[in-house]
DNA sequence: AAAGCAAATGACATCGATGTCAAATTATGA
DNA sequence: TCATAATTTGACATCGATGTCATTTGCTTT
């Protein structure tokens, strides 16, 4: 059983080739009978076109490509999921590059999928979304991009994000609610949207609540396990010590909570903790951390959604979507 | 610029198109005086083969799919970028495929990507390197593939793993080094050979320190976290506790440490803990987990070599690889 | 009913690499 | 030296889909 090619399909249908390309590819000179017709027949002997041929003519690779640093891997895997969802209904593949090295080899090697393997469009995580040489290539080859959660929210190509702010205010609410009045919070590296946005919705809460803000009780980190026990060490030193830290991260709220436990503060008890990101690691923690689960799956998937739109349809005007996230209570938050 | 293609290489060396093919693809019957003028066209060029024309006409897509079920997330990146990393070198795509669904959705799948996309090999990680139906699919298509850490040590493909069962030997020769006479042993799922292999070696240890093993010091996890909590709970109720108890992985030694917390006790000075794998959560926890970290990257770079070589070269023997795994003493463990 | 025009359709060439097979070249042996 | 075998080499067709452009069909309009 030989695999099925357009001429099959044209011959049982009694139409030529190219109509049948037509049809296979939603163009509009074709008559609504004959279309009827073909796609009956494309169901019939399953006809799935082969992208090696599309490719070769169109030079298009029918893929598109997904940039990621190290960030924590359960979030690079749930975004891979999200992605692979969209692009496996629309018979796409998905490359994935890990950009752990220097700007000028990430430039070549994307230069290089765009040359050679004609890849259609991309996808850039935080912090590439950012990555100002990186998009001046995308936008000087007119090659269609998306960013997730980017710092700079102009409409230079479509991005999806998070409700970041609302949730920190949210979470920061829900401390205040619990009684806490003296709340820390540690932010995360800079060149992240997600670390403006978190701060900015704490203080939105303090503000709310009119609980001044207070200097001391903010530090910088960098989303690490290492420079949150740094930061906790600071917060945890002080004369009167906050009785909750909110962390923009798990790996962060993590280190956090072996400081306090080596410091012999008991969590939540002598101090709350906070998390963000609903990592793996904050069901392994004892207490179990309270965080905020972002909907990483559906934002790659919204992602890939709009990237296919914009190469689709390079007409097509580039939108922005928001997404839910979601506060997790744990153990590791009490009055 | 336009982008270089055979011809081009063809007309500047003097050659028909055909002979430059026959130099690009290794081919014998080519004399060494025009190949030599070949190649060097071909670099003077950048000539880079059209992967959509060779996968034309040769039906192969010249890429290879990793199949992989929900493991640890680091893991599973890890794998990613070894296999990426060979991948790059040679030319081919690698497609990912998260198989987290039933058996006959995944040979449908995986039918698919053989009939359809023509994927040239396949890499099947823990626990699907066991998949009896997908493995006879492989074999039937007579399509080549390559298998992490398999159960089934037979050649029908050739494999890599680490050597599990040595590493968990000197886990335990460790920990009775640091004068531990009752460890006890939380075995994984046993669909991995990884928990047969960690398992055999913690019973050699005992038995080369004249240690009898205890069946009662013998718990049955599944590799989840809350797996170790419950095995955790079972060794630490008993008359006389375990001084030290070895997990089979991170996961559920971190169930461990929750548990061993929540009743009062301190790691490591009243229990020693040691997990495997050298997961994120490992050096993220309080106290840090003593713990054995595996070659993953190299493991996987081996496997894509393996599998290239298999399907460059049909008639190939099957080999297989162990690589070595390393000891990483952190503060879960002390005499 | 004939002319004029738009929409629908198809013939053919093409994308870039390679298999097939025949021609040209070189090597071998008598 | 010449016939014959072995090796190199190249002409041409082909993989499957689609762009180009010419042709046909169907529909207005006068």
């Amino acid at each position: 059983m030989r695999k099925v090619t357009l001429y099959d399909v044209a011959k049982q249908a009694g139409v030529s080739p190219k109509t049948v390309s037509r049809v296979i590819n939603n163009e509009a000179s074709v008559s609504d009978q004959k279309r009827q017709v073909v796609l009956g027949v494309v169901k019939k002997l399953g006809y799935k076109p082969n992208n090696s041929a599309r490719s070769l003519r169109n030079k298009r690779a029918y893929s598109i490509a997904l940039l990621y640093d190290n960030l924590s891997p359960a979030y690079i895997l749930d975004l891979q999921a999200g992605l692979l969802s969209v692009c496996e209904q629309a018979h796409y593949n998905l490359l994935i590059k890990d950009c752990n090295f220097n700007n000028k080899v990430l430039i070549d090697q994307v230069s290089e999928l765009l040359e050679n393997t004609k890849v259609d469009g991309f996808v850039l995580s935080p912090p590439i979304s950012d990555n100002k040489s990186l998009i001046k290539l995308l936008l000087e080859k007119q090659c269609p991009f998306v960013r997730i959660a980017p710092l700079d929210g102009s409409l230079i190509s479509p991005f999806v994000l998070a409700d970041d702010c609302e949730l920190a205010r949210e979470v920061t609410d829900y401390l205040i609610g619990l009684g806490h009045e003296r709340i820390a919070f540690i932010a995360g590296d800079k060149t992240h949207s997600a670390s403006i946005e978190r701060l900015a919705g704490y203080k939105q809460a303090l503000e709310s609540a009119s609980i001044s803000f207070d200097e001391e009780l903010l530090e910088q980190g960098d989303f690490s396990f290492e420079s949150g026990e740094q930061c906790a060490l600071n917060l945890l030193d002080k004369a009167i010590r906050p009785s909750a830290i909110f962390a923009s991260n798990d790996y962060m709220a993590a280190g956090v909570m072996k400081v306090a436990q080596k410091l012999g503060l008991t969590v939540p008890n002598d101090v709350s903790v906070v998390g963000f990101d609903d990592a793996p690691v904050s069901s392994q923690l004892w207490p179990t951390l309270t965080t905020v689960k972002q909907p990483v799956k559906e934002i790659a998937a919204q992602s890939a959604t709009l990237l296919l739109d914009a190469i689709n349809n390079k007409e097509a005007k580039h939108e922005s979507v928001k997404l839910h996230c979601e506060l997790v209570v744990r153990e590791s938050t009490s009055s």
